[in-house]
DNA sequence: ATACAACTTGAAGTTAACTTTAACTCAAGT
DNA sequence: ACTTGAGTTAAAGTTAACTTCAAGTTGTAT
């Protein structure tokens, strides 16, 4: 089973542009081009789900390049590839954390401008940004 | 009490060429220029304490200097600041299950290649992928 | 007086991950 | 034969948020 450009497109829903340009940096392989069209297989369905599932965890496409060619030779790597996989779970946990912090953050003034709102509306006095838990 | 630059530099843990630039672009105001040296007081402070934490939120730059033009007049604003903080609580919860999904699978590769380790060790068969819990 | 460190400026450079552009090719349908 | 639509290329452009640079100024210590 071989799949067009557009094909993959729709299904990952990204531009044709950007997996074209994963091809150029080597993130997708052994694409074939026949008369100067691009077909996919299988394996490249597999490539972008991994390519899609470590985007979010945040890892650079540098590094999931590199993690593909470690890949390759994975009783030989396993121990590089684990070094990556550690110190990429230690920096996505503190981006998790940074978010957490942040969305509380976030609710805490929408919780504050709600009363806001409110007071403007009643015209009662404004809440005072300290008072609020 | 005034601060300089160096001094909120390491307060914030954040270059003093990054301080001017927030200067340049807006969001920080009013501060003193002095022989051509700034000088920086608590509303300062303040200003960066709510940038860092609207960073964390991924609130951009630009929305974060409109935020502080529209808590100018908060009265009159409420409602366009609660739709703004609004918005981005969408963003930033669709941000953080993105990131959840990417660390639980970093945490099912280092399972896996923790796994394919020992079984090199051990000289036992490598694990499958899609046997690993 | 001189050296030095801290600070200043405007402008240009950096980074990652794409996106856009312009000009071109190819196969299929009318 | 002609048009259309999908796809191609290399190269340049985009974006946000800084960072670096080169050259100059200021206050303090020797």
């Amino acid at each position: 089973m071989t799949y067009t450009i557009t094909e993959l497109s729709k299904q990952f829903n990204l531009p044709a542009s950007t997996i074209r340009y994963y091809e150029k940096i080597g993130l997708l392989e052994n694409v074939e081009h026949v008369n100067s069209r691009r077909f996919y297989n299988d394996s490249h369905i597999d490539r972008l789900s991994a390519i899609e599932c470590f985007k979010k965890a945040l890892l650079p496409l540098d590094d999931i390049r590199l993690f593909f060619s470690y890949e390759k030779d994975m009783a030989a790597n396993s121990e590089k590839i684990l070094e990556m996989m550690k110190s990429q779970e230690v920096r996505t946990q503190e981006s998790l954390a940074a978010l957490q912090t942040g969305l509380a953050h976030l609710q805490k003034k929408i919780h504050f401008y709600t009363l806001v709102s409110e007071a403007v509306k009643n015209g009662t006095p404004l809440p005072d940004w300290n008072d609020v838990v």
